[in-house]
DNA sequence: CTAGAAGATAGAGTCGGGTCTAGATCAATA
DNA sequence: TATTGATCTAGACCCGACTCTATCTTCTAG
């Protein structure tokens, strides 16, 4: 049930070189154990731990939290309140960016919103043109509009 | 109501830098202006684009992708459909950003309740230690455990 | 026995997105 | 007049997160 490096690889979606270097970085709970000509094994739960890290990363946990996180475990019990702590400042830190990301897919809607009906009203070329920039502007967003006649 | 390099920084949150650098990155529709002893004259439009390239790039999206778009402009009218063909497909990553990091969230919520528990219970100890593998396990999630005898 | 695939190490290189430095110019102020 | 502070350019540098290279060892199949 060992795993080599590169079935990790596949199963993971990280590269082998990938692996070696959150190695280093220090990322696995456990030093990583090695057959007696050198090689690395992992197990299954090595398999589990880099699905949440990897979607750590994908949130924007840096590998420095992550590190951190991993610090925490490996020092054992007693500092469950740290652990909790930093879940939780990220775990904010997601709801902040769910709810920029909202935003800006507000602005994006608003925007093809407005590209549609032009489009749809053949009258796209009135949106700005900076090299006409005389042409009325349909309100919406001039995206980067030079002042003044410009 | 022109605005100097430093305003615009200020005023945006980036950096004069920044400014300078995007500038030379294509990322500005209009080719910033310059008085005539040289130096960088912008418009609140110029503010306004920033404001919106800076929700771009906060939501993911490269400067290589906010240069093509702005391309697009640049050309002016004609290319509507490519332009809102871009940002539709933002719009999709986006949706599937904020998808991801729901389901980061609900592992990450799930995780700190565990904890809490334990915590409650006052026996967070017997979540995983790395160094008494024979410790037994809470269920939830075994961070990073070592095989057997785990 | 040999070729080829997989693994190991150390360290260099890459890429995106800036940031910083040096040296020059210019404007307003003490 | 001298200094201070903002600006300019060109280009070097940085950081995070990998990725790749060179060189060596080891395992497996034919």
């Amino acid at each position: 049930m060992d795993l080599s490096i590169g079935e990790v690889a596949q199963r993971s979606g990280l590269s082998v070189h990938a692996l070696r270097f959150y190695e280093r970085e220090g990322l696995f709970a456990n030093p990583v154990r090695r057959l007696s000509n050198g090689r690395r094994i992992y197990y299954e739960e090595d398999l589990e731990w880099l699905a949440i890290c990897t979607k750590l990363r994908s949130s924007g946990m840096s590998l420095a939290t992550i590190r951190q996180y991993i610090e925490l475990v490996r020092q054992g019990p007693g500092n469950e309140h740290q652990r909790l702590e930093l879940l939780r400042r990220h775990e904010r830190q997601v709801e902040a960016q769910v709810q920029e990301l909202r935003e800006t897919l507000a602005m994006m809607r608003h925007k093809v919103r407005i590209y549609e009906e032009h489009l749809a009203r053949g009258d796209a070329d009135r949106l700005w043109n900076p090299s006409r920039p005389d042409a009325p502007q349909t309100g919406a967003h001039q995206e980067c509009q030079p002042p003044e006649g410009a």
